[in-house]
RNA sequence: GGGGACGUAGUUCAGUUCUGGUUAGAACGCCGGCCUGUCACGCCGGAGGUCGCGGGUUCGAGUCCCGUCGUCCCCGCCA
């Protein structure tokens, strides 16, 4: 019953069928999409890459033509010659791109045969996410998801564009590399020829990229593979693509500039959209205003803080906090006076998952009074100044938090994400981009009672802040910006160091020893002693930046194979026991009772 | 590591709790037949189920209990 392609040879894609076709002959070849059987004429969808046209098989033509047409099912793989020709007046289909023509078949080899389907190949598909993985590559034929690929692809070729425009060089760096403590758990590759050690996959080309500035490339870039070993979310694969960039003899200002020439080149080139003055805002104005350093300005709903009040108040909850050096905080949520107490009770629970104890409320009737578990507690021009601050009207609630600051402001930020999707006060058609900069150095990690970097240990404090780089870590400022798009982090770099004394004592104040420092990042170190010129990059996260500009929620509607949740491959079944063979050659022995059936 | 939602024909779901009870339904898809202008074609007929898996309670479990696996969302984690 299959044919072979013979001498067959396609002249058109099926979604490119146009009105300067008509009389002529084509030759098309895809998938079948649907057939509509009407006992004498057949109707053909073909679709491939490009989209679908009409295939009409007559008896006019040929009864035999026909016959064969009738055999055809979803997804068959078929090549048709026929004539282009104008359909018939009112016949037209106003949905289908090629919906005023259609190709009357002459011919039609049957290629492959289908299965049938266990979900239908179209964008409307309700289908699990389990379903979609395991059969990919027919989810990926849905003309949305092929658009998502087809659209990452023309990503690549505008970022590339401009890099080689602006003199950079793409240059590519080790996927098989080597561990380094800090940041993420790395993938491990196991090494045949040296027992007992292991490669280890990039979680970036960081340190590959800045030795390149020291061997004098000056402007590098590369469409990079990261990994990290950690767990999932709707934004996070076990590996990822960067667009990554690194210059030489630059400040902030410079490696801002390229990074903005690449974002607004997207969206002109892509999406006919000119982005405006970006913003920059300081990493405690973002943190004081929004309680984020990825704040989403596409709306209101600014946080205030009314630390100083609760320090002086007669509310013991407040009050307390406030001693013991932990902040108060609060959101106007304009308009929600007539949430229920059970909504309210909601949020709580929702300001819960991120450690807030509570959730304090002040409506604000519309006839003025107030209504409140906690105004009691205050003196009238306590709450008047509250009131001021917040700029609260009737028909208004404030929402309150006490508590740590990392813990007000990822409960009061996310809150206000909530509420403000809630009240419907996101324009999604908005395109707000800023840049978050002078971000603090260092973080200190309380449970493992030393400090962090906060942006990556090679990334430069200000200069004006290196005496106290051993003195006082918490002060330091680094040179670090972070883009910011939609309340998403899109890309960030920084500065880094090119001094080796410098590097040395920021390995220092992160608690690395000499020695481990000299073991893990020996190179680097042994590069700056060589004439490392003052250098800087950044990287975006391509994969982020694709599913918001495409609109989808997750990052897996934009990778062709992404993994599930826990990390696997439905379609390939990774990961996977090897042969024992395998295992022995690499010098690896799995425990007993934890190798999986 | 933790919290939450879900798991029943190929697919999407109903049935599931309060209230366990003979033969588990629908739509789409699939198979067969009819139909010359449909495009979510239409009409007639048919097949298709280990109710995720394991255990328990019970005379009896899709339904109740315990465990387990999987998918998704979130917290932790992600320099």
């Amino acid at each position: 019953m299959l044919e072979h392609l013979g001498s067959f040879e396609r002249t058109h894609y099926c979604g490119e069928i146009s009105e300067k076709d008509v009389g002529k002959e084509v030759r098309v070849a895809g998938w079948v999409d649907t057939t509509r059987d009407h006992g004498g004429v057949v109707f053909t969808d073909l679709r491939d890459r490009t989209g679908k046209v009409q295939i009409v098989f007559s008896p006019e033509i040929s009864e035999e033509l026909v016959e064969k047409a009738k055999k055809l099912r979803h997804e068959f793989v078929i090549a048709v010659k026929g004539e282009v020709r104008r359909r018939p007046p009112g016949t037209e289909n106003p949905k289908l791109k090629t919906g005023e023509f259609e190709i009357y078949a002459r011919e039609l080899q049957i290629l492959n045969r289908s299965l049938p389907l266990p979900f239908p190949v179209e964008d409307e598909v309700k289908v699990s996410e389990e379903v979609r993985l395991k059969y990919r590559f027919l989810d990926l034929r849905r003309p949305k998801m092929a658009q998502n690929i087809i659209f990452r692809h023309r990503m690549y070729q505008v970022v590339r564009e401009v890099f080689n425009r602006e003199g950079f060089i793409e240059i590519e760096t080790p996927y098989l590399t080597k561990s380094t403590p800090e940041g993420a758990r790395d993938f491990l590759v196991p090494s045949r020829i040296y027992p007992g050690k292991f490669y280890a996959l990039p979680q970036s080309p960081q340190l590959f990229k800045q030795i390149l500035m020291v061997s004098g490339f000056d402007k590098y870039y590369q469409i990079a593979r990261c990994f990290r070993d950690e767990d999932l979310r709707a934004d996070r694969q076990p590996e990822f693509t960067q667009i990554d960039f690194e210059m030489s003899f630059v400040r902030e200002r410079d490696v801002m500039e390229v990074a903005e020439k690449v974002l607004r080149a997207l969206y002109r080139e892509l999406l006919g959209i000119e982005i405006g003055e970006i913003p920059v805002i300081s990493y405690d104005e973002a943190m004081e205003r929004f309680g984020t350093d990825r704040p989403d300005t596409r709306f209101g709903l600014e946080l205030k803080n009314i630390t100083d009040i609760a320090q002086k108040c007669n509310f013991k909850v407040f009050r307390s906090v406030a001693e013991k050096g932990g902040i108060v905080k609060a959101i106007n949520f304009e308009g929600g006076a007539e949430l229920s107490r059970k909504e309210i009770d909601e949020l709580t629970k929702f300001v819960g998952i991120y450690g807030a104890k509570g959730l304090a409320w002040i409506k604000v009737l519309p006839e003025g009074k107030l209504q409140s578990p906690i105004v009691k507690f205050f003196t009238e021009e306590e709450i008047n100044e509250i009131l001021r601050r917040l700029n609260a009207k009737p028909g208004d609630i404030l929402f309150f938090v006490a508590d740590k600051p990392d813990v007000v402001n990822a409960a009061l930020s996310n809150l206000r994400l909530r509420l403000g999707k809630m009240a419907g006060l996101i324009d999604e058609g908005k395109v707000n981009v800023l840049w978050v900069v002078d971000f603090p150095m260092f973080e200190w990690n309380e449970e493992e009672e030393r400090w962090e970097a906060l942006h990556h240990p090679f990334t430069s404090p200000r200069e004006e802040d290196v005496d106290k780089l051993l003195e006082a870590p918490g002060e330091v400022r680094a040179r670090a910006y972070d883009m910011v798009l939609n309340g998403v982090e899109i890309g960030g770099g920084s500065i880094r160091i090119h001094r080796e004394d410098v590097q040395e004592k920021v390995f220092k104040v992160i608690g690395l020893s000499d020695e481990e420092a000299k073991e893990r990042f020996g190179f680097l170190l042994e590069a700056l002693k060589y004439g490392a010129p003052p250098h800087g990059g950044m990287a975006f996260g391509l994969d982020r930046l694709c599913a918001i500009m495409r609109g989808e929620e997750s990052i897996r509607d934009v990778i062709a194979f992404p993994k599930t949740q826990r990390g696997q491959c439905l379609l390939t079944g990774a990961p996977d026991t090897v042969r024992k063979e395998q295992l022995e050659e690499l010098h690896i022995e799995v425990k007993e009772g934890e190798e999986e059936a």
